[in-house]
DNA sequence: CAGGATCCATTACGATACTG
DNA sequence: CAGTATCGTAATGGATCCTG
């Protein structure tokens, strides 16, 4: 997800937007700070399943885009914040859309699926 | 992208829905297909870059997922036609957004980046 | 607390060649 | 035309241990 379209016509945007967007945490950990500042812990939390190492390197890429700002307090204990940018709440429709979407359809699209293993009990 | 995600619990419906659209071309594939039906060629020359590997398995994941349809033409020269379904077209505004995005970022931000090689000269 | 370093497995992606 | 088969690279994801 780190390629080089790069200079690709203009079709296709969506396929630049995903080389940025895409993998499986992005979007994740954007619809998290949408919601506001978040610590790395506290994304670390947010975010069941992901390593560490996954959530810095998430954050340092999303970072390296312009999508969200990290701030360090170099106090006792470290504390670093996370906050989304201006261009990173640009965003804020989509993952909201795509948050419903996901909701949508693993409640109503996948019980009917085509030999789904969700018998009405 | 295809792991097992599935029991998550209600947070992060954005994190399963990446596991099924994420990647570099899923979403590229769809928002071709929302401007109606096309022949597997067409895909193809349509998202220059992409192989016909590529191309071939994307589409499967999507028709398992019940995104787009396949449907074959037993003709001399064979032909196939994709398109989408219900649910696939449930994605066509998340397609758009996306799409719009992806230009506008590559427009407007990228031009404007911190220690980007476009000093106003 | 927030991470870096290292090692390892799995998956995504791609180039090329071949086929019904 | 619309694939399949084979092979290789790179990215992703994770476990564990270490540090300012």
């Amino acid at each position: 997800m780190r390629s080089s379209i790069e200079e690709a016509p203009d079709h296709c945007a969506i396929e630049f937007a995903m080389e940025m967007l895409g993998g499986r945490w992005k979007l994740a950990i954007l619809k998290q700070l949408v919601a506001g500042t978040h610590r790395f812990g506290e994304l670390r939390r947010a975010l069941p399943g992901i390593t560490q190492r996954m959530l810095t390197r998430q954050l340092r890429e999303l970072e390296a885009d312009g999508l969200v700002t990290r701030t360090v307090y170099r106090e006792v204990p470290p504390r670093v914040e996370y906050a989304l940018t201006d261009v990173g709440h640009s965003l804020e429709s989509i993952t909201h859309e795509l948050d419903k979407w996901g909701r949508w359809y693993r409640e109503t699209v996948r019980r009917e699926a085509p030999s789904g293993p969700c018998p009405p009990a």
